[in-house]
DNA sequence: AGACAAAAGTGAATCAACGTCAACTTTGAG
DNA sequence: CTCAAAGTTGACGTTGATTCACTTTTGTCT
């Protein structure tokens, strides 16, 4: 809520001329994110409130309403930030890698990589007093999982990957990747090469034994995302 | 809430003597629970609450206290359920298979088609009005999870699979089968059996390759990825 | 600088759902 | 048939969600 020195150096950088007023709500909405990530991670999902988010920042509660309806948005928005932080890198690695297999061993890398250096945010998903784990499937996530499906098809089209299901096997890369992911932040010391090395090697190992599908799902309309009004 | 015949046949059956006091109690549950799992599905877990719940039952609110704590024990005694009808399918397939890669074509054959046959039962957690997906940690699925490392420690020890980190292996099998099962629900003609090949095609395929434990690739700049020229 | 309108913040008030409990009903044992 | 125990009921006090009339802050125009 304070025009911090940060703001201005900031705003120096990127030769915008921030008002005040954009300042602070930009700073608001990051301290209620920062909040409830902390929150999130004490209590757990279920068990948080609002209240509780709000607290934390200094705010008063009708203000959380001005950012974000409910903690379900919050969440969300965590949610996405995440996932906003991945997929560059991961288009990133798709760029740089020539092959199916260059692809998955990079964006494997990448992806465990960035959850151990930002845990802390994804601990969130499963932390708490007690079992409930929440995941979320915002626009970004499923634009995310999309798009490596739509690497996928590349490959199949331009040969370096057999015309396999891209939906299964799309899924099963980022369930392995996922549930793989959990277990490894919750070790005791993160080896993110390890891990990637590992899904690598599964992954790699097995997808040249897939069943062709002449039953692939056709992805009818593929790219073009349904507008969630919101 | 009614005495039902098959009540009266089930008790015979199992020559118990059921009262009508354990009867109703057992009726009452039973319908709460299926109460849920209709709630739970046209509303999604976030959005309904207890007494969405006990209204499809025309039980009086109390009365909802009297079987579950809250809206997540009855969620968690919905999964506790699914688990409990999975687990002793993948025990016998265990037992009738020889080979750790028996095991997991069996097993993973089994998951499928149970999932397809359940299918209304596991719709509970992604189905929605938007967007969450919950999933819960419950004592019998770490437990049904950690059966499944168990037998591959087996393996392990009688050196049908070699000394992998059979929690990473676990998990990413998990992982795979959840998150592939998923989607095979949401199509529009379920085929577990295709299903099952695909993913085991895909674990198969791979885990000759896996690193050894302890022996993991020594990645000397764990950062630098092999990238042949490019 | 001063005045004004728009934007944003505030917290008391309202509302919805939770969870409890005293009173009531049903069951089963004697 | 009687009675105590088990179980049900729904009204009630709580807690947290959400709204909104009011205040404060900011940016703009003179």
């Amino acid at each position: 809520m304070k025009d911090s020195v940060e703001d201005a150096v900031k705003e120096r950088a990127e030769g915008k001329p921030l008002g005040k007023r954009e300042r602070t709500k930009i700073n608001n909405r990051e301290a209620i994110l920062q909040a409830a990530r902390g929150v999130f991670a004490d209590l757990g999902y279920g068990a948080t409130t609002v209240r509780d988010i709000i607290r934390r920042t200094g705010l008063a509660s009708g203000t959380f309403y001005n950012y974000f309806r409910s903690k379900e948005e919050v969440f969300e928005a965590l949610m996405d930030e995440g996932m906003r932080r991945i997929r560059p890198r991961l288009r990133a690695e798709r760029i740089r890698s020539r092959t199916f297999e260059d692809f998955i061993r990079n964006a494997l890398h990448a992806y465990f990589e960035y959850l151990a250096s930002d845990r802390e945010t994804f601990e969130v998903m499963r932390r708490n007093p007690n079992t409930v784990r929440v995941r979320m499937e915002t626009a970004e996530m499923i634009a995310g999982f999309e798009e490596i499906r739509e690497y996928m098809e590349e490959d199949i089209r331009n040969g370096t990957l057999p015309p396999v299901d891209s939906e299964y096997l799309m899924a099963s890369v980022v369930g392995l990747a996922m549930e793989m992911g959990d277990r490894m932040i919750a070790r005791d010391n993160v080896d993110p090469a390890a891990a990637a090395e590992f899904a690598t090697a599964l992954v790699l190992g097995g997808f040249h034994n897939l069943p062709v599908a002449g039953t692939a799902p056709a992805a009818s309309g593929a790219n073009d995302r349904k507008d969630d009004g919101k």
